[in-house]
DNA sequence: AGACTCACG
DNA sequence: ACGTACGTGAGTCTC
């Protein structure tokens, strides 16, 4: 039942309104999550928030004093103000301070105005804030804590001691909730409705906070501070429920200064080099187009789907094999150009174009657009509260899917470099999702192959062939491979079957020898599947959740879709928690043992590193110590080290 | 803003 | 009848 307003109540029932099934079970997951909110709203109190005792600091001896109540408390919940969400270009506006609910304290810093109050120096302001912001003993609460961090790093401010970051602890408790900013938070947490930054700014939007009268921003930030901290004890809470303190803790918040410290860091690029390589690509793409255009017999936009969908289908009546996943159009994806690139010549050219042309774009032109002028570096931002599964995620730029798959690809990697006087060295887990699955899974058949370093994809193959592994042919370790990463990602005969090209009884019957070779693998998926249908989640090594509402769905896809999900995740999320891990263990050893050498970039199960010449063999040693030993499992963990001037000669 | 395509683990 | 393998981010076109 659905109640809008407070008039009469209309009572719809799903089933009332016709509609597909995904559809159904969709609008099905909105209502529940109305009637939920509605509870909240009624029951959730948040007296505090009226009181609003948010005063302005403008004096020195009003800072001196703050910083004494903050000193005592040993705690304090901040938020800075900025004129840009890019930390690198962001310049501070003003900070605001809550060490208790009801009173918070906004310094301004940079408000710039006609008539604008007097602002404390910034320089003299932060001098004094050194004292404790860059003191450990005194607790920092934050939102997105790492923002603030970098953006007072660059004005030399170290903070320390950061030990709650609301928008962490929310995808600790869960990751899939929709959004963990702080508007999002304090909504479903506290049911406020925060001040939005378009309300304070008005017209004055792209002019920032600081153009801002700033008694209005003192509002604006000192709400954001005190929200923060009446988050956090909920949050706090929530997380000993869940049982998910230790991760919260001893992971994620120890992970944040590791990551800023990537990230502000940044990875040297030779500029030269892939301009070089943009113009040669220009050539080859307009040489191509001329082709392509010629025998088409007609000017269209090649990187236009839908143009491109009328002149293979329509114009050159080629067969079309699938339409676009909304049906709204032809596929012209690279399996279908791929299939009909033995009949023409147009789908071939277009496959050279699409390769060349995502390089160049995504890559080259971009990356070379990225570099920092202060730095001469690329930054990327890692987020820590993206991903389902506990993995990180690389944007702006997106440094996590650089090239390496096609021999053009790989070029690329040739482009990131080291520094004068230092090497480029990655270091990546041989085969951890395996590994780990082997741990969970106890196979004897996996463990022993891993445990006497056997090739894991001909053992497979000599499993599913029946054979000695010696008999196992290279297509053969291809199929086995396919089917090890498959049966990780919950692929049935059918898709196992096009991507073997065989037929899908064949397929079945490899799936079946598998399973038969490998009991407990069999074992393990129905204890996941299981457990997630009685308590709605799936857990990692580290205890980290993921809901999956839809597991006991009754539309099938759905529930597929969350099965093969429930089965993926303590996979993948294991072997995040797993190098999240080694990361905090390899930064506290570079620093303990005074090493120059910097992490710059991780890759999921891959970490670069820039090692002064002098420094590679300690490097190397350290590193692969803390990777392969962080944390004891039924087999062994295994990293491959490769170092090179660049990151291609590197892999 | 959504759709399509494609880069990575 | 149709789709059918997990997890991401970005460039480009179209509306």
């Amino acid at each position: 039942m659905v109640t809008i307003d407070n008039s009469v109540p209309i009572e719809i029932t799903i089933d009332d309104l016709r509609l597909q099934s995904p559809r159904k079970d969709k609008l099905a997951q909105i209502f529940r999550e109305l009637e939920f909110k509605s509870l909240v709203d009624k029951f959730s109190e948040h007296a505090e928030l009226s009181k609003k005792d948010y005063r302005l600091i403008l004096k020195l001896e009003e800072l001196r004093s703050l910083i004494k109540t903050i000193r005592k408390k040993g705690m304090v919940c901040l938020d800075t103000e900025t004129t840009s969400k890019d930390y690198l270009m962001a310049e501070l506006v003003g900070i605001s301070f809550c060490v208790e609910p009801g009173i918070a304290y906004y310094l301004p810093l940079g408000h710039i105005y006609n008539g604008v109050n007097p602002q404390i120096d910034i320089g003299d302001a932060l001098g004094l804030l050194k004292d404790i912001l860059c003191d450990d003993r005194v607790e920092k609460i934050g939102q997105n804590i790492k923002y603030d961090a970098e953006v007072l790093a660059r004005y030399g401010i170290h903070l320390k001691g950061m030990t709650f970051d609301t928008m962490v602890a929310s995808y600790v408790i869960d990751p899939t909730l929709r959004q963990h900013n702080l508007d999002y938070l304090a909504q479903h947490y506290l049911s406020y409705k925060m001040l939005s930054y378009e309300e304070v700014t008005g017209h004055n939007k792209d002019k920032g906070l600081g153009a801002v009268d700033m008694d209005k921003a003192k509002e604006y930030s000192c709400e954001d501070a005190e929200i923060t901290l009446l988050l956090k004890s909920i949050l706090e809470e929530k997380l000993k429920t869940t049982d998910n303190y230790t991760l919260f803790q001893d992971l994620e918040m120890r992970l944040i200064p590791v990551i800023m410290d990537m990230e502000m860091t940044g990875i040297r690029i030779d500029v030269d080099f892939f301009k070089a390589m943009s113009e040669a690509f220009a050539d080859e793409l307009s040489s191509i187009e001329g082709r392509i255009i010629d025998l088409a017999g007609e000017e269209f936009n090649i990187n236009s789907p839908q143009q491109l969908g009328y002149i293979l289908f329509e114009k050159l009546k080629l067969p079309w094999k699938k339409k676009t996943r909304k049906k709204t159009g032809y596929s012209t994806d690279v399996e279908v150009l791929t299939e009909l690139a033995v009949q023409h010549e147009v789908p071939n050219l277009l496959l050279r174009f699409r390769t060349i042309s995502k390089l160049k774009s995504t890559y080259l032109d971009a990356l070379v657009n990225m570099v920092n002028p202060l730095t001469g570096r690329i930054h990327t931002s890692y987020n820590q509260t993206v991903t389902a599964t506990g993995r990180l995620s690389s944007s702006n730029p997106n440094l996590q899917n650089i090239p390496i798959r096609t021999e053009e690809g790989r070029e690329i990697r040739k482009g990131f470099i080291a520094d004068e006087g230092h090497l480029l060295l990655s270091a990546d887990y041989s085969q951890i999702e395996l590994r780990v699955f082997a741990h969970y899974s106890e196979d004897p058949v996996l463990l022993q192959a891993f445990e006497s370093g056997e090739d894991i994809h001909t053992r497979t193959g000599a499993e599913v062939f029946d054979l000695d592994p010696r008999m196992v042919t290279p297509e053969m370790r291809r199929m086995a491979k396919m089917i090890n990463f498959g049966i990780i990602y919950g692929m049935g005969p059918i898709k196992l079957a096009k991507e073997l090209g065989i037929p899908k009884k064949v397929a079945q019957a490899y799936l079946d020898n598998y399973y038969e070779r490998y009991k407990g693998v069999k074992d393990l998926k129905e204890e996941i599947l299981s457990r997630v249908r009685q308590n709605g989640y799936v857990t990692t090594l580290l205890k980290r959740r993921r809901y999956l509402p839809n597991i006991n769905s009754d539309n099938g896809n759905l529930r597929a879709e969350a099965e093969r999900a429930a089965i993926n995740t303590p996979i993948q999320g294991t072997a995040a928690d797993l190098i999240k891990m080694a990361m905090i263990n390899i930064a506290e050893r570079l620093r303990r043992e005074n090493l120059s050498t910097k992490m710059l970039l991780q890759v999921h199960d891959e970490l670069v590193f820039e090692v002064p010449q002098e420094e590679l063999n300690s490097a190397t040693r350290l590193i692969k110590d803390e990777m392969e030993g962080v944390y004891p499992l039924n087999i062994p963990l295994k990293v491959d080290i490769n170092w090179g001037n660049n990151w291609g000669e590197a892999h």
